[in-house]
Order: C-alpha cells, then structure tokens, then sequence
DNA sequence: AAATAACCAACTAACTTACTAGGAGTTTAT
DNA sequence: ATAAACTCCTAGTAAGTTAGTTGGTTATTT
C-alpha cells in the first residue's frame, strides 16, 4: 500500500517544471535528470505518461523540452499520480471503469469501507495543487 | 496502491469468525477454507500474523481452531489491515517508526500531503469495525 | 492410540518495479 | 546540408513482492 518511484521522481520532475515556468524555455529531460538525480531513461517513460494525460507539452529538437500544460495551480497532485500510477482503485472490487465499483455483489458491506476510503483519498489528493508545492 | 488479497481473505476469515462468536467453540482453518474458498495453506500465513498481532487465540487439537480476541465491536478495520500487511506507510518517506515521518529533509512540502492523506486513511480505517461487516 | 488441529520452514510461479539499451524521428544552430 | 540536441518508441532484464504449495512437527481431544 505504498505510491511508487513513479509518484515520486515524477512530482520532483513536475516541480522542477513548474519553477522552470517563469521563463519561456522548456526543460529538457537532460537538466531534470542533472538537476534531481534521476535517471534520463526512466524519466522518459514517465513523462509519456504525462504527455498522454496532457500535464506537459514537449518541444522537440535543440533547446526542445517540456513545459506544464497549465499553470501549476490548475494541476493537482491526484491528477499527477494518477496519471502515473495508473487509476486508482485500494482493492479490487474497486478496479472498475471511472472509478465506479467493479464488484457488484448484493449487501457487500466491506465495500462502503474501500468506497468511502477511496473518496477520501481522492479528496485529499485533489486539494493539493502543484502550486503548493514549489 | 492497493491493498492485497492479505486484506481480501483475512477480512472474509474474520468476520466468519465474528459469525462464530454466538457459540463458544473455536473454528478450524479448514472450515475458513471451505466456507469462504481460500486456501488453507494460504490461511495459516494469514493467522500467524493475526495471532501476532493479539486479534485471535487459537485452540490447538481435536475440535480447535481460532476465535477473536475481543469482541467484533472492539477490532476496527485498520488493525487488520496493518496487522496483515505490515505498518501502513503510502510513501517511501512515511515509513519510519509508528507511523513517524522518516525523511528529515527541512522544508519538503510533499511531506505535507503524504502526512495529511496518511493520517486521513488510517481515521477512515478507525472509524469501521469488524461489528459493522456482519 | 488415532485423529484433528495449530504451528513451522522452505520452496516456487507469476507479476510488478525500476530500471537499461538501442534506435528512429524532429528541430535548430552552424 | 549536416551534426548535435532533443523527444519518442520498443524491447529486455534484475530484483523484489505476491500468492500460493509442499512437507513436515507439535499439541490436544476423543
């Protein structure tokens, strides 16, 4: 029951953009690896998991990079770890489409456990923006 | 970020062994087994942590088993869960002792929001017992 | 004594995590 | 034009975790 790796270099990378925001120039992922320690290779895979949840726009070619999509106060952190880790879902019977309850057995009471504690999780996630953060 | 099949069975056993506290004979792993369709090799791992963590007492020979501690109302959600799948840390820098930050990095914000949804999943957890689940 | 139970240790297949390697395509400075 | 500096893409891999199985030992009741 832990956040992976991902979460982490991938918030440390997102900060790292985000304070990169007041000029006009894109990081590249060359600087962010020199810059936070992480390795290059990795942080591609992670950042096609942001492009594709549109968080960042790249720039190709010399002096290309990324940028934030948005301001950092419109990106919170569950966006961020969500579109890392993938959906998220405590338990299994919770691993459905949008966040909807899979399980669909009659008077299951453990459910409203993993419901409510899902919500909250959510809930907390949300109220914490990138912005918070730098 | 979910919680493991640990979770899932242990739960099942012990509310089958909440269902069982009406008469005072103890139930067998092999009866768990049958009843909620879990391995019982699988189940003994299972309740050698249960048993560590004081919320069965097990009954050895003929006619033995396992019954709860404490009474369904008095065993809430997250010592299960803690006691199956370890201290609940959902980051790398949460897991000290007892739940203690362990990274002493000064000024980390993220620290912010892993302690805030750390404390939020275990109040959640809290507020269910074994009770509410039969 | 025999049956039934908890208890214990070691092993294993499948999966996930956290990477690395090697290249293809794109843009810009020279 | 071309080389350098980038992103982008696919595939592989070592280490660790999960979800078990196998094969026994010890304790208690009938």
């Amino acid at each position: 029951m832990m956040f992976t790796t991902k979460t982490e270099y991938g918030l440390k990378a997102m900060t790292a953009l985000a304070k990169n925001g007041k000029n006009n120039n894109p990081l590249s992922l060359t600087e962010i690896s020199k810059k936070e320690h992480i390795s290059q290779s990795y942080l591609e895979h992670l950042f096609v998991k942001l492009k594709a949840n549109d968080l960042v726009k790249s720039i190709k070619g010399v002096s290309g990079g990324y940028k934030l999509s948005r301001s950092p106060k419109e990106i919170n952190i569950f966006e961020i770890v969500e579109a890392l880790e993938g959906p998220l879902a405590v338990f299994y019977c919770m691993a459905g489409e949008n966040g909807k309850v899979a399980c669909s057995v009659n008077g299951c009471l453990t459910k409203k456990v993993w419901d409510e504690l899902q919500k909250n999780i959510i809930k907390t996630l949300r109220k914490f923006t990138l912005a918070n953060l730098v």
